[in-house]
DNA sequence: AGTCCCACTGTCAGATTCTGGCAGCAGCCG
DNA sequence: CGGCTGCTGCCAGAATCTGACAGTGGGACT
């Protein structure tokens, strides 16, 4: 096995384990020595992993996603620069920037030429419309990542308020509006609620009981019923 | 200097050459043997680069984007799948299909359960709203990449008609319509053409006599009054 | 046809790099 | 303190990479 192939195979095994891993436990599944397994680190560290060993403990990676070397086609980065700018102009300011930090990384790496060219890529967004949330959404993406409850008060289309607590599964994307797609306790049914009209957003600690990709897929099914599918 | 980091080099100093060339050259220009050029030149294609080798020719790299490993936070890689699948709903088809190849790649080289995930990512798009165009953006795209004129018919927003000859050099992508954003011939100043009002393009081969960065940056300062500006 | 240039492959000795084991230092914990 | 761990320097053997040579086949030009 070639060095790089072992550096991603150590990647992975790191984002298998979730509790620290001692270097030891880490060459053992490996097949290779403690002092190559340093040396392995190392280099990972130095490409910008996000590995972090502490003495006493072990090994943990920050949660994150390592990319292999990746070929694009001039078409398919512009696909991705124009919709990362996109994203980098949707109000949910923590998503906005990792859209915009995404970029940067990307711009990072190249070549000098390449990198102009993606700065003055020709490919523009015009400004986000319509209606600004009073919430953070990024709290809401939290919970959906983490299967965690939410409480809020909800005005809907009619003004009648209400509070509801919700298992949040999904986060839609309309031209002027966002949309939290989730399992309502009160109602025990799916709900979608415009953000716009939620309040006093509670993020809570409580796991909810389903997992979120269930969830999801038992949405989707409903939409089979002529109602217009956000799709995905 | 690693192998690795010589493979890169590689890649770039092929990217700079547009006419193809000898193996010979490139391994002078690097420094090192033909021999081991041709080990590098395979190492690379097996990573999926799109390197030609002709006898009789030389090396040909078609063009495309090479990325190093790199690593992303959970937040950016959503911005970049929620990004990707935006552009995917565009109407400008070719687009529209890279941006689906690009996730396709991505996915590709991920671990199962990260490919799952992202799969089922919970950040939804709404189907794209507003006018379709008649007419076929990617033309307009390949238009402003290579720096081509531009030929067609414009209806403007009192129903007049009007030939033009432009240079285009940006496009404009907005709630509900598409902006070619281009140099006018006939009134010798920039001017904005919506995507749905156009029609009978003409991609001409002619070559228009600016920079397409010039032009966008001029066009670009004639912004900083107080119009509305796109951005990007 | 003949010639030149070129991509591409096999082989092999020497240069280079990688690897594993050892020793040692420092931080954390019970 | 002792046990566990991360981390570094060192060095000999293993593995890999490199350069040189020889040879094959394809395309282009004369």
């Amino acid at each position: 096995m070639s060095r790089s192939a072992r550096l991603l195979d150590l990647i992975q095994l790191l984002r298998r384990h979730r509790r620290p891993v001692s270097g030891r436990t880490l060459a053992g599944e490996m097949g290779i020595s403690i002092r190559t397994l340093y040396r392995d680190i190392a280099t990972l560290q130095g490409q910008g992993a996000p590995i972090e060993g502490e003495a006493g403990l072990g090994y943990v990676l920050r949660p994150g996603f390592m990319l292999p070397p990746l070929m694009f086609t001039d078409e398919e980065i512009e696909a991705i620069v124009l919709g990362s700018r996109w994203v980098a102009k949707q109000p949910d300011s923590r998503l906005s920037a990792a859209a915009t930090d995404a970029l940067a990384k990307i711009a990072a790496v190249l070549p000098d030429d390449l990198r102009e060219e993606l700065d003055a890529s020709t490919l523009l967004v015009g400004p986000a419309a319509g209606a600004v949330e009073g919430i953070d959404l990024s709290l809401v993406r939290q919970a959906i990542r983490n299967e965690r409850k939410l409480g809020f008060l909800y005005r809907d289309a009619g003004g009648a308020a209400s509070e509801r607590m919700v298992w949040p599964f999904a986060l839609g994307f309309f031209d002027k509006v966002r949309v939290v797609v989730a399992w309502c306790e009160a109602r025990q049914d799916f709900r979608h609620f415009r953000a716009d009209r939620i309040s006093g957003l509670n993020a809570t600690d409580v796991r909810y009981p389903r997992r979120r990709q269930a969830l999801l897929r038992e949405w989707r099914t409903t939409l089979d019923t002529p109602r217009s599918p956000p799709g995905g």
